[in-house]
RNA sequence: GCGUGGGUGGCAGAGUGGCCAAAUGCACUUGGCUGUAAACCAAGCGCCCUUACGGGCUACGGAGGUUCGAAUCCUCCCCCACGCA
């Protein structure tokens, strides 16, 4: 079929990457990351980053674009994506696209419509003083269209609102462009009965650790992130951020990275939940 | 053994006569998300009935008591912490 692609979904630590290679060496594709935070080249351990060695010969794509000095959006993910999968298919190779960030795989295939307004920096420093009621009203007041379908008290989400009015004066009807999402996708989604997956986190936590997770905590630290920043890259971070900081114990750290974990899956699975498209395969 | 401070919902921790089924945080459950998405946000969270408004029952270590009314005051008892022996 023409411009066929395999997205293969499912929550962290089900084991996605792996079933990724062994397919790709299988049909002949290339591997295409859909992960948030996996395109910073600074974060390796923490993001269970896939080694040279695990890619067995198959290449990756949308790893290691960018430093985390820099902050990486959506629009820059699907530039990536949409240029690899053009090149992978152009070899004559099938792409494979394999994430946990559902948010990131649903923008590139489903063609989402962003606004095209670039973050704000000046902006949102000065509107994040402002309480999140303040923000509402004054964005029902320049866009109640808008006002009525955000979440009111989602300050992240207001403060990109006024962003995109600021420049364009309203924020654009969002929705989707079929003619965006130009490419035949089979779906596929990895499950795990909740046992197992909850021992394969406590498992990778401690992997991560032996490996120097705390370590490469500090690194982003030396080259000069603010805790908050450090914090935002995900709980795996954020722990032993605190952990550096004296601020919890290490018996603490490894608790909250592992609740933090199944929590995480949670949020994942209801992201996929309505989503008839995914064949789901249960792995044990 | 004397002294002082305490025992509150899964945990931490407010409350010190009515506005308390009990603040707040965490955990937990459910859900949301259009340029930070492993981020960010919301709702629920003793039990029972009710679509809802609402109502009923049981609860603040235990047992009694004072009061119209107690998690809050009094008495005794049981535990805990620190202090003095």
């Amino acid at each position: 079929m023409k411009n066929q692609v395999v997205a293969i979904v499912g929550p962290t630590a089900s084991g996605k990457s792996d079933y990724a290679v062994r397919l790709a060496k299988k049909i002949g594709g290339e591997i295409i990351s859909c992960d948030s935070r996996q395109v910073y080249k600074e974060l390796t351990i923490g993001t269970a980053k896939i080694s040279p060695m695990e890619m067995k010969g198959i290449p990756h794509h949308c790893i290691n674009l960018t430093s985390v000095k820099k902050v990486f959006t959506v629009m820059d993910f699907m530039k990536c994506a949409d240029g690899s999968i053009t090149s992978i298919l152009s070899r004559g190779k099938v792409p494979i696209l394999v994430g946990g960030t559902g948010f990131y795989m649903q923008s590139l295939l489903d063609g989402l419509i962003f606004p095209q307004v670039p973050p704000n920096l000046k902006l949102r420093r000065k509107l994040e003083k402002e309480s999140a009621e303040k923000l509402y009203q004054i964005l029902q007041k320049k866009d109640p269209a808008r006002a009525r379908t955000i979440e009111r008290k989602n300050k992240r989400r207001l403060i990109r609102a006024l962003e995109i009015i600021e420049a364009l004066g309203k924020v654009p009807e969002l929705g989707r462009d079929p003619k965006l999402s130009k490419y035949n996708v089979k779906y596929i989604g990895i499950k795990r009965n909740a046992e197992d997956l909850s021992k394969r986190i406590e498992q990778r936590t401690k992997k991560m650790l032996d490996r120097g997770l705390i370590r490469e905590t500090k690194k982003l630290r030396d080259i000069g992130l603010t805790w908050k920043r450090i914090y935002e890259l995900g709980f795996e971070y954020k722990y032993p951020a605190l952990y550096l900081q004296k601020k919890i114990s290490k018996k603490e750290m490894i608790e909250s990275i592992n609740r933090e974990s199944i929590k995480y899956v949670r949020r994942q699975m209801l992201w996929w939940k309505k989503d008839k498209r995914i064949k789901w395969l249960v792995r044990v």
